[in-house]
DNA sequence: GACAAGTAGTGGACCGGTCCAAAGAAGGGC
DNA sequence: GCCCTTCTTTGGACCGGTCCACTACTTGTC
């Protein structure tokens, strides 16, 4: 009672195993009656092909992993769809692994994928063990996606321009007449594109001394907290953006509670776009990071890997846009 | 510039194929001095068992496929957790596939996993093809984790008990004080085992007549717009128990954009413990589906079964707990 | 010292595919 | 009818492991 094999599918049709073969792989040199046993003996065994017996004997497994470090991240979905969608026009399939789930071990997070050994890899956000990461991209195509930190040599960067998306929201708010704004900054390379980003904005518009930047875990409690540090200021910005949306919906907490309307007496912008900014009950004005196209693009560097292209590793930044909501409005003048 | 296999492995290590694969299995019917020249070469190699080579042998994969019906589902995360920490400590691997991105092509969702010939298969939410899953499952154990719909014979379900939990919620609320009470319902079965047992406990305490019930499509939307009619009612209700954390979102704006306070003039409670109702600006008084423990249920159904349980599918309930947050309280009384 | 009972290590069949070299069949030209 | 091409089809080596049957070497026993 084991599944059947291409040997039995041969056996039922009446040919060999190698035309059996030639007939699934879309061979045009086989006479169409004998491709019609072939395909009926398939159907009624209701044969599929042993993916592990073919990748060894092919050599490859038309499968690249992507290593998450938190499904629980939701831009995640978008980039997954994006990058799949690429992928799977060109035959090939994702298979996940999420590293948080296998930390526990202490084990290399990647290592069941490069036991399966997949053509390429996709890593989503925070890279593991940057040396380990070295030593795949000189076996595979390796591509960071959503991260901007260092890589090693010959890995790939795909991310969308955090400077230029910090820029757009310290435009739109310095647009809508805001000139005290603070900034609850995060931390990592991508915290630290986004402050310097935002800083420079305002100090391009001549609001370097209105600029007001506090750290922040980037989580909704040190969003809220940091809010509150914020408000309770003497001189109390108008508006805050926020590293992430996350700390964007504890600042919101944060300003409820100490009796602020938004957005009448607090602009409040996040970062991301998440499914929580949709809400309505929350409705925050938000960058959306593109995460789709970053998915695309980070397929398209694996593709273009996988034809041979070689060179050093290069850094592609898609363009991200504001996405204006609820949570901001002009300032409340005097 | 391949990967090195177990030959090269013998041939550095001076001793057969044979022999460092019986290494690598932990076998202690091997000399010291050999064993450690075997874990020498391998290291020095970088050696990695292929994994396509040893399941097609062993003809077994220690790999259990996971079906997900849409990665963006918060409750996911967390049972792929519990699922994960029982499958991995008794040495089994986990694959993702989602069935919403696989879905465009028209094909079994199941397909690659079933390609890759996954030793067991966990469907988490609603399943696709009851047919194919039938099939499926005469060829490996399959388990439906989090669905409340008929299954194919041979297939366990594990899902939170719905039924207990709807009585959690009305009962906290007939216990705070309030007698007319809406819900949200939702589609599906787990959507009219919710609203029986709330129907049930309301029609238990006397209150089948203050029992409201509005459908619903489980979205924000259709909770916001649900809430809207229910709170222009002449008898306008004080308490409102939603399917799900969204539609109770959803419920939230509604009440706070006619002017009631939450919960001072309007109870919300939600279901499922989302991370979203957890958020301070949220705060929302939920049922916490245990999905930890689903997923810890699930994956012990799967070994029972890997042991060679055999009997029909059974259904495994957890039993939910109420996670009494900020959204609740006694009704205004007069 | 012969024989039994381990212990340690090896060769090779096998898992289920792919693919190459070569065989067989069919058609074309003379 | 024969030889040459071209089109189809086939057997079998190979991918990288596991594992069984078997050999070679110890050790123990009487």
């Amino acid at each position: 009672m084991r599944p059947p094999t291409i040997r039995d599918v041969a056996d039922r049709a009446g040919v060999s195993k190698s035309l059996v073969s030639l007939v699934l792989r879309g061979s045009d040199q086989v006479r169409p009656e004998k491709r019609d046993a072939v395909l009926r003996a398939v159907r009624e065994l209701g044969y599929r092909p042993n993916a592990a017996a073919r990748s060894l004997s092919e050599r490859r497994t038309r499968t690249v992993g992507v290593l998450l470090n938190d499904l629980r991240n939701p831009w995640f979905v978008d980039m997954l769809d994006g990058l799949n969608s690429l992928l799977h026009d060109n035959g090939l399939h994702m298979l996940l692994a999420d590293a948080r789930l296998n930390r526990r071990t202490g084990q290399d997070p990647a290592g069941p994928l490069l036991d399966l050994r997949v053509d390429g890899l996709v890593v989503v956000g925070t890279l593991p063990d940057p040396a380990a990461l070295g030593a795949v991209a000189e076996r595979i195509p390796v591509v960071v996606a959503g991260a901007r930190e260092p890589v090693p040599p010959g890995v790939d960067v795909v991310a969308n321009d955090d400077e230029q998306g910090a820029r757009l929201v310290a435009e739109h708010l310095i647009g809508l007449g805001h000139r005290r704004i603070a900034h609850i900054a995060g931390y990592g390379a991508v915290g630290e594109l986004r402050r310097r980003s935002f800083e420079a904005t305002m100090r391009e518009h001549g609001l370097a001394d209105e600029a007001v930047v506090e750290p922040s875990d980037m989580t909704e409690e040190g969003g809220y907290r940091t809010t509150v540090r914020l408000l309770s200021r003497a001189e109390r910005p108008t508006a805050v953006f926020a590293v992430n949306d996350i700390a964007a919906i504890g600042a919101l907490s944060a300003a409820e509670e100490l009796g602020l309307r938004i957005p009448r007496d607090l602009s409040v912008v996040g970062y991301d776009n998440t499914s929580i900014a949709r809400l309505r009950h929350v409705w925050l004005t938000t960058v959306d990071n593109t995460s789709h196209e970053v998915g695309r693009r980070a397929a398209r560097c694996l593709l273009d890997r996988f034809e041979g292209a070689a060179g050093p590793g290069e850094v592609h930044l898609a363009p991200p846009t504001l996405e204006i909501r609820g949570s901001t409005a002009r300032p409340l003048t005097g």
